[in-house]
RNA sequence: CGGGGUGUGGCCCAGCUUGGCAGGGCGCCUGGUUCGGGACCAGGAGGUCGGCGGUUCAAAUCCGCCCACCCCGACCA
């Protein structure tokens, strides 16, 4: 019975609906009436801080029985909503185009871009009734493409940039850390048209731009770093990557010149190899990994040219063994080995499928094996490689001279300590939440599709294209990453769900005056167009002030026992100390510290 | 997909080894006392112990199969 609301004859359901200055209605909500359950303790399954504290703050929740599908509760949605409005406005300011495209696609459009064969299992596919092939999209290169293809005809009507914000979908074989991968989740999908290449230039600088201001905006520490193009093919690429311990993918940054790129991209500065000598049969009996058969031999693991096989498939179905050769103490860059070698998947080889013994395997006299070699180890000098035989091995084994070094690339993954390759200064590596990519898709699709226009000399050409996604559920689990404490989110205020927390505490006339006075701040900060979240609730202060840390709102006003010499409370969540303030000045400071 | 783990009320967990009345904390409901950092007292509601099958006088507990979820790896816009 009797919250407060009853016991002091508030009306239920108050809401405040002056016109605010952002141009949406700035309101008082309630938490008495909001869905906004708060949990003492986290869920088990609950790792990353993103993901534990957006369920115990009452954000989101997964729904029952499964993995990687996750609700928004009221909360969740505002944020979401919210950084979507500023996704809009950068977007919408450099002449975006938004639009609705359909969630499910049929196969045949994919067949005909070719990704229908080549996307993998990610890709959720069902049939309807009457069996025909659908996918539920990952993306919607296909479509847009088609849409476009079919409606533009003339260079008149170009550029076009034209972008969507909706749920997609990916059959993750592992979803996990709660919003950060899903296999439902929402993005913003922006693509681009061009008469040609300058053209796509300038527009992908636009959007480039864009997206600074975009993740600036929201509060996030986020870099651009090159990127590889991946599965959709293209070019140039750059992603944005939320610097976060958390993060899944990893980047080197150069402080000296700024050079920033993701591990699959970035290129270590080449070393000098071992010194050139003779090639020698030499015995290593039982030693088989890098660390034996460079102690066993006296010399480092960078002096060790290790082979690693593959079994690669192409696009066609067609399938044979890889050797990646590169220097023992390096790590494979897989990416890189597909890239150099095209295949869509790679996939450790068995020793079945090898003929020489793994553990003594080598370039040297290597048969039926397609080999791709690492820069620094075809660069030149004396490696030690297996020798293809048992407990054997090859010291002084130059490339070209021993050997044909087959395809060379860059199959070292960079890592901290690394020259940098734009300056030679050295590299630091990083973790990183991958919150948006753009990239060139040059007329890949445009071509497979058929969207093209007729030029100013009526001859026909593909249209060139560009590629903008931003991960908003994932930006929103990468803003907690970022903003948060002990006690609970911090949210910026540019992406807060709502502006200020008001908390009412003390009973009896106290309590009265308290809510009075609560009213009318909230009133005056609808006004100015802050939306405020009134805790009436008739919970105990503790409470309340728990969950207002948890929940993260950028300023918390207090209105409590210091009424009684008309003052009240404002503390921004990030401070450690409070401001006594006159209750008239409330509103004012609140402003203060949502623009700081 | 390989390895490991967990499923017991809305949340966190004990009980399982060694079979014998289904428990605790938090939350929820009622009454009372409290009221500035997750109060206290009293009473109460809520559970096919993930599912199916087996062993047994008796199964949350032992056995088999299945399902779901989590972690590590692999994989990845």
């Amino acid at each position: 019975m009797g919250g407060q609301g009853r016991l002091f004859g508030v009306r239920r359901g108050y809401r405040c609906d002056r016109r605010g200055r952002e141009g949406w209605m700035a309101m008082m909500a309630q938490m008495s009436r909001l869905l906004v359950p708060t949990l003492r303790e986290a869920p088990a399954d609950a790792e990353l801080a993103s993901h534990r504290l957006l369920v115990r703050a009452g954000f989101i929740r997964r729904v029952d029985q499964t993995s990687g599908f996750y609700s928004l509760l009221p909360l969740g949605q505002r944020v979401k909503a919210r950084i979507e409005a500023v996704i809009r406005q950068e977007l919408d300011g450099i002449g975006g185009q938004e639009c609705q495209l359909p969630i499910v696609q049929p196969a045949s459009l994919w067949e005909r871009s070719g990704r229908w064969a080549v996307y993998g299992q990610e890709m959720w596919r069902l049939a309807d009734r009457h069996e025909h092939r659908y996918c539920l999209g990952p993306t919607h290169e296909e479509v847009i493409t088609a849409l476009v293809g079919g409606e533009v005809r003339s260079w008149r009507q170009l550029p076009q940039l034209l972008y969507q914000i909706q749920n997609k979908y990916r059959d993750e074989q592992r979803p996990r850390f709660g919003l950060l991968r899903s296999r439902e989740f929402v993005m913003k999908d922006g693509y681009s048209f061009h008469t040609d290449e300058a053209d796509f230039d300038r527009c992908y600088a636009e959007v480039y731009r864009a997206y600074e201001r975009i993740f600036r905006r929201i509060g996030l520490d986020c870099r651009p770093v090159q990127a590889d193009s991946g599965a959709i093919g293209g070019s140039l690429s750059h992603e944005f990557m939320a610097l976060a311990d958390a993060g899944e993918a990893e980047v080197v940054l150069c402080n000296a010149c700024g050079y920033a790129a993701d591990v699959e991209r970035a290129e270590a500065g080449l070393r000098q190899p071992p010194p050139v000598r003779a090639m020698q049969r030499v015995a290593t009996p039982g030693a088989r990994s890098v660390e034996e058969v460079s102690s066993a031999l006296g010399v480092v693991p960078a002096a060790v040219a290790k082979s690693l096989f593959f079994r690669a498939t192409y696009a066609d179905g067609r399938q044979e063994v890889v050797a990646a050769l590169l220097p023992g103490d390096r790590t494979l860059n897989e990416v890189q080995l597909r890239n150099a070698c095209g295949a869509l998947e790679l996939v450790p080889a068995s020793p079945g499928e090898v003929e020489v013994p793994l553990g003594s395997a080598g370039p040297v006299g290597l048969r039926g094996v397609r080999l791709v070699t690492d820069r620094e180890v075809a660069s030149g000098g004396g490696w030690v490689v297996g020798a293809n035989e048992e407990g054997v091995h090859l010291v002084g084994v130059c490339p070209g001279r021993d050997f044909d070094p087959g395809a060379v690339a860059a199959l070292a993954t960079a890592r901290t300590g690394d020259a940098c390759p734009e300056c030679g200064a050295a590299l630091r590596a990083r973790r990183g939440i991958e919150v948006g990519q753009v990239f060139g898709l040059g007329t890949k699709y445009s071509a497979a599709l058929g969207a093209t226009y007729l030029d100013a000399a009526g001859q026909e050409i593909p249209m060139v294209m560009g590629c903008y996604g931003i991960g908003v559920t994932r930006t929103l689990a990468a803003v907690v990453e970022q903003h948060h404490d002990g006690d609970g989110i911090r949210w910026p205020a540019a992406v807060a769900p709502y502006g200020c927390a008001l908390v009412t505490v003390g009973v009896g006339e106290q309590g009265a005056q308290a809510v009075e006075a609560a009213q009318a701040v909230g009133r005056r900060l609808a006004d100015a167009g802050v939306d405020t979240l009134w805790d009436d609730r008739d919970e105990r202060p503790g409470v309340k002030f728990k969950d207002a840390d948890l929940i993260g709102l950028p300023v918390r006003v207090t209105f409590g026992r210091a009424l009684e010499r008309g003052l009240v409370e404002v503390k921004a969540r990030t401070a450690s100390e409070p401001q006594l303030l006159p209750l008239d000045a409330a509103p004012a400071a609140v402003a203060a510290v949502l623009q700081a």
